[in-house]
DNA sequence: TTGTATGCGTTATCAG
DNA sequence: CTGATAACGCATACAA
């Protein structure tokens, strides 16, 4: 069956012509008189030729068309956070005009996998910003690869692409505050690659690698410095559910729950429903990220709504940019705060 | 700064030995000296060599180490749905077994974007099948590329991986009609790609081009032939909040709403909820899938649970036995029966 | 507008 | 265990 491929060779022969005429045909970068064209189409038509051999044509052309994106987490967990989903989809969206597709990697490839050094890219987006993506940007450097990291901190050379999550926690965190409250526990995403979940009360800036959870907690500190902080191991309902029960059992309860996150949020009121007790009416919870957070109907969650597609999109812009020999600045997205009803004034003292 | 990178001939220059051994010392497929070993290290490190270039690299070799997945929707859309999400992740995951990185495509792209063939893959993955993935196939066949199929039929010589979609929704059809229900509404994906939403009553299995809403349909009207057809555009919550709506203004009622994914359901549930009335007193609703189907506790879903990551990890699988050339055989996975609490016997005649 | 020559950076093969 | 050689399939600069 595949004995053995036609190459443009073989259709320009066919055709009676140059293998670089035949080549130009396909690749229309130059003008070819329509009669040539013709004959080396039904040529190629009639050896079952489909165009040039992208492996062949990329190392000839330096470039591959594929930009690589590295994931911290599994796929499927990477994907299961809504926010992630939509920043791809605005990644892809980007990268289509540019022509090019995206390959998935993870971080922590073992031995023989398609790694970061293995894949031909011509540019790599990094999410997030564990300790091992450092790795990876060693890599990506030393391959003089355009590099774009998202919602991380890759040093200088780098452009980012950054969301004000300090600013828009604290926005959140003022918001109870002028509502009454005083007493709130903070429920983060992972402080690390650890992703141990607990309270942590003493914990401090430089513990935490995880540049969205650091700066998050502190936009929470800015307004309530004594915050109780139960950290979580991922963005996932579930989690939240679990920090619900813990913070629930605290003496005395806090009067409101700050959630790094929307699903987490979600978890949380349900814990809190489930313990019987009613939002916003005994707690008031917070999310972050304005993700359409099904599950706590008839309720929305108060929270700050991010743009999660434009993110992808700037990043994208960004890879265009660096692919053109252009150096982009790194580029900061703004929350906007988003009340729902889940935050109230907390009950009277008993 | 990248004047010109180092390759393979100076890092073997530098340490004087020949090309083939350098490449050697980095591929290990050959033994070498351990003294040669390090000198050849030593220069690659001097030169800041990381590596061979994986574009001559994959050239040279045939293969580039990425399989293609082929996605009818925008990658936002795909990545909604639970199962796909799943799915990928087993995809991953079998793939990585492989030492293969996963290139996302989408079968509708356009002029000078990435194709299914200008892309450098091995193999190639198709999901779902629409009209389009026809032409995504006549392609792949072309470049005599190995491919798989996800839930579709790609004809003869192209591995499938299956669900028994139409036994499990005869058997949760069954289930309704053993539990007393005679009239019955079924709300089902996207018929074809036009995407059209609406009540559409005799549409007959021809018209419907997509296998997995045809199957499904067909194991409704293996035990309910005259079930009332409502159209959803996608496997959205939002789209099964409108189908609930419309099946409410239903006269006479249903007394049960067979969905044909759970998102779907919730959706259903949702907007009976909405109108005032109970599931399962009043009207019961089925899903399909068994995904977690978060937001209409405290109920849990009547539903069929497929095996998402298993299929995913089966395409890989499959995929695996392709690059070794071996046929692999198509794989039918089952579905196994969830009961919930969405289900009930109808409410007495009025 | 077409053809000629050259090299992109590797790695398989085989002889030593 | 090491080295010489020959592709892999194409696209570009330049000459005709």
């Amino acid at each position: 069956m595949s004995v053995r491929r036609a190459t443009i060779a073989d259709v320009a022969r066919e055709a009676g012509v140059a293998a670089s005429t035949a080549s130009v045909v396909f690749s229309g970068k130059t003008p070819v008189s329509e009669q040539t064209r013709q004959r080396v189409i039904e040529a190629a038509a009639s050896l079952g030729y489909t165009g040039p051999d992208p492996r062949a044509a990329s190392l000839r052309r330096g470039r591959s068309g594929i930009v690589g994106v590295v994931f911290g987490d599994r796929l499927g967990t990477a994907f299961l956070d809504p926010v992630t989903t939509v920043m791809m989809d605005g990644l892809a969206d980007a990268l289509a005009d540019l022509g090019s597709g995206l390959l998935l990697l993870r971080d922590d490839a073992a031995e023989g996998e398609l790694t970061l050094n293995s894949a031909p890219v011509d540019a790599v987006v990094l999410i997030g910003c564990s300790t091992r993506m450092r790795d990876a940007l060693d890599v990506v450097r030393s391959r003089g690869l355009p590099v774009v990291v998202i919602e991380g901190d890759a040093g200088e050379g780098v452009p980012q692409i950054r969301l004000d999550n300090r600013e828009g926690q604290a926005a959140i965190a003022h918001h109870l505050r002028e509502l009454g409250h005083e007493d709130v526990v903070t429920v983060t995403l992972a402080l690390d690659a650890r992703r141990e979940a607990g309270w942590a009360e003493g914990v401090t800036a430089g513990e935490i690698t995880v540049d969205v959870t650091r700066d998050r907690l502190a936009g929470v500190r800015d307004v309530f410095p004594d915050a109780r902080i139960y950290v979580t191991r991922s963005s996932l309902v579930d989690e939240g559910y679990a920090a619900g029960q813990a913070v629930l059992a605290q003496q005395p309860r806090p009067t409101a729950v700050i959630a790094q996150s929307d699903l987490l949020a979600v978890g949380v009121v349900r814990a809190i429903r489930d313990a019987g007790l009613r939002v916003p009416e005994d707690i008031s919870v917070t999310g972050f990220d304005g993700i359409s957070a099904d599950g706590i109907a008839p309720l929305t969650l108060t929270t700050m709504v991010q743009p999660a597609a434009a993110k992808g999109r700037a990043a994208g812009a960004a890879i265009t940019a660096m692919l053109a020999d252009a150096m982009p600045a790194s580029i900061h997205l703004t929350t906007t705060f988003r009340r729902g009803d889940t935050s109230a004034p907390p009950p009277p003292r008993s």
